[in-house]
DNA sequence: CTTCATCGACTACATCCGTAATCGTTTACA
DNA sequence: TGTAAACGATTACGGATGTAGTCGATGAAG
């Protein structure tokens, strides 16, 4: 269970593709989130910048480019969302939350 | 059950106070939240204006100073967070999400 | 070898958020 | 009736965030 850092929504998705498949490249982490997210390559290799900044990723040279992987695991970074957000909007308390999740449904 | 605008975290702080009690000044939040908080005075009403231009709150005149109340139900606004959170971390769906508090706990 | 494509690093910039000071107006008190 | 206190409105400002352009190095291809 490691101290996981903040994770802002763009972020969250180079994560997820990073936490289905790893370790790959950014051209390859481009290639898959482009399209679906309308960014360049420029905007993945910011994203992956500053999650390698915050110590969300570890990368390691291969030739010309770099490898990118996990640093954090999902799970824990799940927790720790799950937590900042149980504070936030339920004052932690997590039966609220579940009452109103099943009668949203 | 309205649609309701975005609250970041220190404006979440504001509507609590007044979904608990309203409508009231915005001396009277101050007071409330002023100390826990460390805000000043000016921070509070910041986020009141900011509240009322995203029509979470609404006021009416009360001599020199304005009295504010929710204008969206905190029921609605927890459904729309909880709605938000589950779609960024969990793909929106509920169970992994109570599997994850569960033995979290 | 030279040239061109590609990569990561750095820079940019608008918006949002947290926090607050200041300014102009109105009211209450002397 | 003048002046101080209180109020809302406006402005400020640094850091985070979303999105992207540019630049210098490096490797591939001819």
């Amino acid at each position: 269970m490691k101290k996981t850092p903040a994770i802002t929504e763009a972020e969250w998705k180079v994560m997820e593709a990073l936490w289905s498949r790893s370790p790959r490249t950014a051209q390859s982490l481009a290639d898959e989130l482009g399209p679906s997210n309308r960014w360049t390559q420029a905007t993945v290799k910011t994203l992956l910048n500053r999650l390698l900044r915050k110590g969300a990723l570890k990368h390691r040279r291969q030739g010309k480019a770099y490898l990118y992987s996990p640093a954090v695991s999902r799970t824990d970074c799940q927790r720790r969302e799950a937590r900042s957000f149980l504070d936030r909007v339920f004052g932690g308390a997590v039966s609220p939350m579940l009452a109103q999740l099943v009668d949203s449904k």
